[in-house]
Order: structure tokens, then C-alpha cells, then sequence
DNA sequence: GAAAAACATTGACCTAGCGCAACGTTTTCA
DNA sequence: TGAAAACGTTGCGCTAGGTCAATGTTTTTC
């Protein structure tokens, strides 16, 4: 149950066994059906998720009922709605299941707890953070005068699967193209 | 000379004087005059900066040589190529001071070293972090689907004094729309 | 397992905004 | 302080990619 969370922390800091013990007893595991809703806008995200099996989007919807869709977490990856978990606002963003998930969830206060009693585990958060920074950095500048093409190009270059797992419509989404200009664009690939 | 510096831990997290004396002897002043190199692509970046005053800019450049403008620390905020800093990789990005500028800097070593044993002040690179990565997030995201006048009329609802302080092209580059664009907008405002 | 709903693909049309160029203004620096 | 370089603004033509609609396919639901 807990072997992926186990070999992503071992993975990124020693940590003593009696911690990873307390930090287990933290998350509790969820199963989802695809498509399943974990949050919706204006609700304040309690949770932080860990995926197991399966894969959590992160998307928004503007006026008009346009989505973006902005994070997506797979196999061995966290997520959440970050400034509605931090912050305790409603959030401006919707989490969702996509596929049939096996998930761990941990709540906000026994998350600080962790991160302020366990060293490591305060360095893990941090490592989240700065590479959760960096990746969007990277991937939203370098979409900055990118044409469609450039961008199909750097998200099969960058996460191979991703368009095998992920229906058009979100990934288009998530790309800033229509579905339309992202079924043209792989059909001259 | 460390002013601000102490009102922003001060107003972030409770601090003992003692600690902020040894936060202040790590940051040292740099003064800049008006668009002076503070990082070049490809150099790795070994300091993180305050701004005490002016304005330091944070860009790429791609093939082709076009701009692009990632962020701005105006007075009393912090700044570096963070990528670079964390991971010790050449820098993708330039970092510059765009007017005649007074800076504290602190070197890598010390900054990491007063994060691990200042837990206030590694409270506070947690919230650098958090609202880097919040800020960015809703800058970039809520840009998809904008059209030219939005971002405008966003950026001078978010930072109001920002199209004042920063050059037609740099605030172009920013937005992500030709300078000619940016032009032709705040013409019709 | 059949009807309905959602999705992918493709064609036709249209527009926001880009590149380029011209021209006036501001900044730079010797 | 004066020449040169950089910048801001505006006009013009072009194109990438958006919307809308039609058709076929997959998924959902009862």
C-alpha cells in the first residue's frame, strides 16, 4: 500500500524507519472511479494526494465554460490545488480522477505537522515545491512563442506517455491549443 | 542598509533579534547601475538577491535572439535564477538589473545553511516558494485564452505601477504579445 | 446490449496579432 | 553637446490557429 510513497521519500532523503512509520499512519488510501471529483472550485482543499495507481488532473474552467487544464500527477507523484491548500481560500481550480485511482490522501494539519516535526520530510516539501516551480517555469516559457507543433514536439520529448494517457480534449487544454489545431498538429507529426 | 530586509522577515515569521543579526552579516550590498548583467545563460547562479531598490528582471533568450521577460522583484522582494541556484546548472536565463539598483546578496552556501538552521528563516524560503509558484501559476494560466487586452487590463489591475517602471518592450516580452501589439493596446485602453 | 452522450477528426471560413518597415522621439556615450 | 543607437508608435499585408459544423467513433448509462 504504501511501497511507491516509501521508495519516493527513501529516494530523495534518509529518513529513519520510525518516521517513515509516522508518516504513513498520516495518509489514508482512496479509491476513485475515472472522472471522479476530489475538489471543486470554491471548496478549500484539505488534502494533499499521493498517486498509487491511476492519475489526478488539476484543471480550471473560465466564463464560458472554457477548461485549462494545468497539472497533471501520475504514478509515484503528488498533487493538489496548491494556493487553496496553503493559503485555506476557495479554490479557483477543480481536481479531478481521470482514470480509476488508487490515491493516499493526507490532511493539511497532520501535512505541517510532518513538515515542521520531520527534517526530512520538510525537505522533501521543499524539493516539491522547487521542482514544481521550476517544471512550470520551464514548461510555460518555453511554450512562449512556441506554434503547435513546437509544443506537441516538447511534451512527447518531455512526458513520452502523456498523450497516450490523456484524452485530446485535456491535453489540448493543457497544451493552450484547440482540440481541433492539437488533432491536426499530431496528424503531421 | 538592511532595513527592509528586517521588515520583511519581520512581517513573514517571529524571529529572535540574534538570529536576524546573522541573517544580515550574510547579505552583503551590491550597488548596479541601469541594465548591468547580474547573471549571464550559461553561468551558474550563486546568489540569491534582495532588492532595496530598483528593479532586477529575470529573461530568456531564444534562437533568433527574441526576449522573453519571466519576472520582476521591484523593492523589498527577493530574486534569483532558481533553477540555476538550486540545482548548480547552467543558467537558460539572464538575470539583470534593469534600473540603477541597490541589492543585498547572499551566496548559495550561506542561504542554504541559514534555511537548515534558521527554521524561520527556511519558513520563509517555504513561502518564497509557495507564492513564486502561486504567483506564476495564476499569471500564466489565467493568461491562456486571454486575448491582447485582457493581459493588459490584468497587469495594471496586479501591478498597477508596473507599466510605468518597465519599458514597452520588456512588459511586451512579459505579457507574451509583440511590442507592437502592447503599443497598439494601451492606445485603445 | 441499445440508445444517448461525449469525443476525435476534418473541412471551411475568419480574425487577432505578428513581422516588417517607416518615422519621430528618447537615450546613450564619446 | 551632438551623433548614433535604441525605443515607441503606427500602417499594411499575411498566416497560424480559433470557431463552427458535419461525420464517424468511442464511452456511458440504464
Amino acid at each position: 500500500m504504501h511501497g511507491l510513497l516509501r521508495d519516493y521519500i527513501r529516494s530523495r532523503a534518509g529518513i529513519a524507519e520510525a518516521d517513515l512509520e509516522r508518516i504513513y499512519t498520516c495518509f489514508s488510501p482512496v479509491r476513485t472511479k475515472r472522472n471522479e471529483l476530489l475538489l471543486a472550485s470554491g471548496e478549500v482543499c484539505q488534502h494533499y494526494y499521493f498517486v498509487n495507481k491511476g492519475c489526478i488532473r488539476i484543471y480550471t474552467i473560465h466564463e464560458g465554460g472554457k477548461e485549462t487544464s494545468r497539472f497533471f500527477a501520475f504514478e509515484g507523484g503528488f498533487g493538489t490545488a496548491l494556493p487553496s491548500f496553503i493559503e485555506q481560500t476557495p479554490a479557483s481550480e477543480y481536481m479531478q480522477a481521470i482514470e480509476r485511482s488508487e490515491l493516499l490522501k493526507i490532511n493539511r494539519a497532520d501535512f505541517l505537522h510532518l513538515v515542521e516535526t520531520i527534517p526530512a520530510f520538510g525537505f522533501i516539501y521543499r524539493q516539491i515545491l522547487e521542482q514544481g516551480f521550476i517544471m512550470a517555469q520551464s514548461r510555460i516559457y518555453g511554450f512562449q512563442g512556441f506554434d503547435a507543433l513546437e509544443k506537441v514536439k516538447w511534451v512527447i520529448r518531455h512526458q513520452p506517455d502523456f498523450l497516450l494517457r490523456v484524452s485530446n480534449k485535456m491535453a489540448a487544454s493543457y497544451l493552450g491549443i484547440s482540440p481541433s489545431t492539437l488533432s491536426r498538429t499530431k496528424a503531421r507529426l
